[in-house]
DNA sequence: CAAATAACAGGCGATGCTGCCTGTTTTATG
DNA sequence: CATAAAACAGGCAGCATCGCCTGTTATTTG
């Protein structure tokens, strides 16, 4: 199984609809960038100012566009929120691919599950996972958007789990352990996170060796 | 060292400022309880509604006094924000400490470690807690709340840790041991409480068994 | 080249929240 | 008992946001 093509099954897995075939019309071509850049921004928002701090006039101004473009694109706010669920899951998936594919080449069996590891302990850091916690948060008590949410969330979950029995054939007898170590993984990774202002890094880093001691004991059992 | 001792110690710590002495006065009685109720009004809509659903007209509802009663005990929105944090720590610490010692009695020294750890995944499940990664999350990007939260999450912390030395005198040349166990099982439930909707409870209870061999394991060592 | 359509610009009223303000009732004090 | 002070009630202006609306420009198509 080649790198490249772990890649692009799962990124087709995870693609927003709107982002079809590369459109030829500069129409096309200038509304669907015009489109990314908001979201791009919509992003910033996010990381910037939380759930509550993305706001249409925010978003606008941030994307340099005008309120009527943004109502052109985006009819109504949680229109633009649920787009930004699915890019966020989508630039999520794609971050991760390019770091993790770029350790993988002439590594061993063993080795690979210390780098997805790392790859995902990185992956927690990006904006974009401050941006994925923001709306994992708000999901909780906004129905509104848990609907575009909690789906969308399924669905990288499914992807990933996926992803992993196709991607570690010679470990497929033993796929409920990997599994087990990507949820623990999952957790204490986002948990860290949480608790990094007052931790600080140092207990931090124990806990993550502690962490990794746990998942490569599963491997051996 | 009983159990006693230690509550009073703990709550004593992280009691607010503005619980000081039982007033005797009808109208401080009255007065604090009306104040309690607002927190706990506002404690309400942390959890239903998020930080940003912390708002005064809310909580005045929810609380059923005045604007006006709302106004007179906190001038701003942020004084209520910062009393709503001291008092959510609060709560957890009492909280917790009501449930483990409950649970403690005639129990063997290594029985404690899994009795504490199975309490703190008990503490993360309350609505207390799920009010307190509201606040977590919001004081990210939120400079004024973050003002009110980071030092009494700081406060919070050194009273653990400081609780967990005293406690445990028999351990205590093992304390960075019991440090890590914590810390590990802070970052593992508050991941897990994240993911929860997404991973469900079977894939949950086999994290927490992990995470619990983790702990074991590092006592033994 | 003309008609149609897509992309974009900006304004308006409604809503909800905040901070402040002026009264009213209840309790404490000399 | 009179006065002060605390606790509480409710209203009003300012501000930000949202959804919707009417124009304007640029591109496509017959």
């Amino acid at each position: 199984m080649s790198g490249s093509t772990m890649q692009k099954r799962m990124l087709d897995a995870m693609r927003p609809s709107a982002l079809g075939d590369e459109p030829v019309r500069w129409q096309q071509r200038k509304s669907a960038q015009t489109r990314l850049k908001m979201l791009e921004a919509a992003v910033d928002c996010l990381v910037s100012g939380g759930y509550a701090g993305l706001t249409t006039a925010q978003v606008a101004e941030r994307a340099a566009v005008s309120r009527g473009a943004m109502h052109h694109h985006f009819a109504t706010r949680i229109d633009l929120v649920a787009a930004v669920v699915d890019h966020i899951f989508y630039q999520r998936i794609r971050l991760f691919l390019d770091d993790y594919l770029g350790t993988v080449a002439q590594r061993s069996d063993v080795e690979l599950i210390d780098l997805a590891t790392e790859a995902h302990w990185r992956s927690v850091q990006t904006r974009e996972y401050a941006a994925y916690v923001e709306l994992a948060v708000a999901a909780r008590t906004d129905p509104e958007l848990n609907a575009a949410f909690e789906p969308a969330a399924r669905r990288y979950d499914e992807v990933w789990t996926a992803e992993m029995i196709e991607s570690f054939p010679q470990w497929r007898d033993q796929w409920h352990a990997m599994k087990l170590g990507s949820d623990f993984a999952i957790a204490v990774h986002s948990g860290l996170l949480l608790h990094r202002p007052v931790f600080g890094q140092e207990r931090i880093d124990m806990v993550l060796q502690l962490s990794m001691q746990a998942i490569r004991a599963l491997y051996k059992a």
